[in-house]
This record gives structure tokens, C-alpha cells and sequence, in this order.
DNA sequence: ATGCGTGCAAACGATTTGCAGAGAA
DNA sequence: TTCTCTGCAAATCGTTTGCACGCAT
């Protein structure tokens, strides 16, 4: 069992899940992505997507977050991970980072060594009805 | 659209799975649960736990955070959802609540009423070897 | 007695995988 | 040409739902 590297060829697939995945300002389903793909032109297997996508996200290219029904996929950043989400809209905006030191600092006192948060802040907008 | 209050009898059943959620000391999957109360000697149908588990939800007694591949309950607790996940062992540790003023205040500057939020710290525990 | 809650199994929806063909190296 | 990647469809897996019966009220 060596650590063979798995080979990675160049192919519009594999180009086009990308770019829509960074495209994307924010997470994505797989599905929604697929769809996307579909729209723009690109004909890409929803297997395909969801293969390229699960090898992102091995590679730490993208991050998976679980919703319920299902995850959420999206570009890799450096640090941790801050949005804020409407439930309504699904709009994700950026938010600054929070007490990173205080996070370590408390892992730590777990004997836990972290090497990713993700802080996911579920809200309404101001643009979205009151339900 | 009457805020109608749904009947609730009392069944085992219904105090089984409730017990054993506030048993279970932190996060844990239907099916995990499922096979507790069968171990107990409770024989309640899969089916009627997630029903349960999902009542609970609805009413606020417990809550659910999703995980790759299902998700996982856990009596309610006032608050955000904050713990910190082990990559290699799943274990899950609750950690205090960080900066709940700062996420509040951060999302209403940006026009969002923060419905819930949840923070997620993966490392690696020292009881898992280091790869 | 009446109607909600339960169990079983089928239904579902998201994600994964086997296999044969297409394209990158 | 060789071997990886893709597409399609079938297979999985967790979760939900329809239906008939039992039990709490």
C-alpha cells in the first residue's frame, strides 16, 4: 500500500465542475451545480460532478458541509470558513472571522489539534419575507 | 392555519427514545439510537424513532445537525451548536459557546436576523493516532 | 369506543459504484 | 496504444410515508 499518487488528467469536465464551483460565491449543491453545468453548456454527468467533487474535496480543494437532504459544496479558502446564510434566499455573505485563537485555545485544552472550522451562521434577510 | 397543538399521548415508545437521547451524552444518529433501545430490550420500530426524533426537533426538545451520510440528534440544549469533531474518530466534544454577541451583531449589520448557527471545529484527538 | 401512535415494508432522494466506451498522455 | 475519466443506470443508504392494527385516553 503505497502512497501512489492517483493520476489527474485534464478534462473539460473536470475544468468545467470548477470553474462553477468557484464561479459559485458560496456553497452549492451538487445537484444545483449539475444543473448549472447543464445551463451553461456543459453536459457533465451528475456522476461526474459528484466524483470531481468528493476528489476537491480529498484533495482540500473544496469543502462538504452536511444539510440536511444532502451537502453543500464549495471552493476552498485558506482558514476557516464564515458565512452567513439566509434560509430563505440561500445569499451567502462573508463574514469577518471570529475569535480564531479562542477556538485553538479551547481545542486544544481537549487534546484536540484543529486543522479546520467552519462557522455557519443561518439567518433571514432583510430582502426575504418574514415567512 | 390555527397554531394547533398536536395531541401527545403517552407511549414507551415515545419515553424510550426520549430517554435514551438524553442518555446518549451528546450527538447521535437515529440508527445508533435505534439499536440501543433494541439492546435495552425496548423493541421500537426504526421508523418510529426518526418519527420521534423529528417530533422532538419540531417541538425544540432536541436538535439535529447533519452529518455526511445522515445526521445526528441530540436533546436540545438553549444556544447555538457548538462542538469540536474528531476527523478520525467521529467523537464529538462540546466547547463553549464562543462570541454569541459578536455573530449576532456581525449578521444584523448585514440586515440578517440569525434564526440559529452552528460551529464546527474538526482536528484530530490525542486518543487517535496521528495518521 | 375513538383516534393517535406504531410497526412493517415500500417509497424516496441523495450519493456511490460497475462496466464499457471516449479521450488524454 | 494505454490507461484514466466519463456516462449511464443500477445499487446503496439514510430517512420518510402509506396502511392497518393496538393502545392511551
Amino acid at each position: 500500500m503505497s502512497a501512489t499518487i492517483r493520476e489527474r488528467r485534464n478534462t473539460a469536465q473536470k475544468e468545467a465542475v470548477c470553474r462553477e464551483l468557484t464561479a459559485a460565491d458560496g456553497f452549492i449543491s451538487a445537484g444545483e451545480l449539475h444543473q448549472r453545468l447543464r445551463d451553461e453548456g456543459s453536459a457533465v454527468g451528475l456522476a461526474t460532478v459528484y466524483r470531481q467533487l468528493n476528489a476537491l474535496v480529498d484533495i482540500g480543494r473544496a469543502d462538504a458541509i452536511p444539510v440536511p437532504g444532502g451537502q453543500l459544496f464549495r471552493a476552498c479558502e485558506q482558514g476557516g470558513h464564515h458565512h452567513l446564510v439566509c434560509e430563505d434566499c440561500g445569499t451567502a455573505v462573508d463574514i469577518d472571522p471570529p475569535d480564531e485563537e479562542w477556538i485553538r485555545a479551547t481545542a486544544e485544552r481537549s487534546g484536540v489539534t484543529v486543522t479546520r472550522h467552519i462557522l455557519e451562521v443561518f439567518g433571514r434577510c432583510g430582502a426575504c419575507p418574514a415567512e
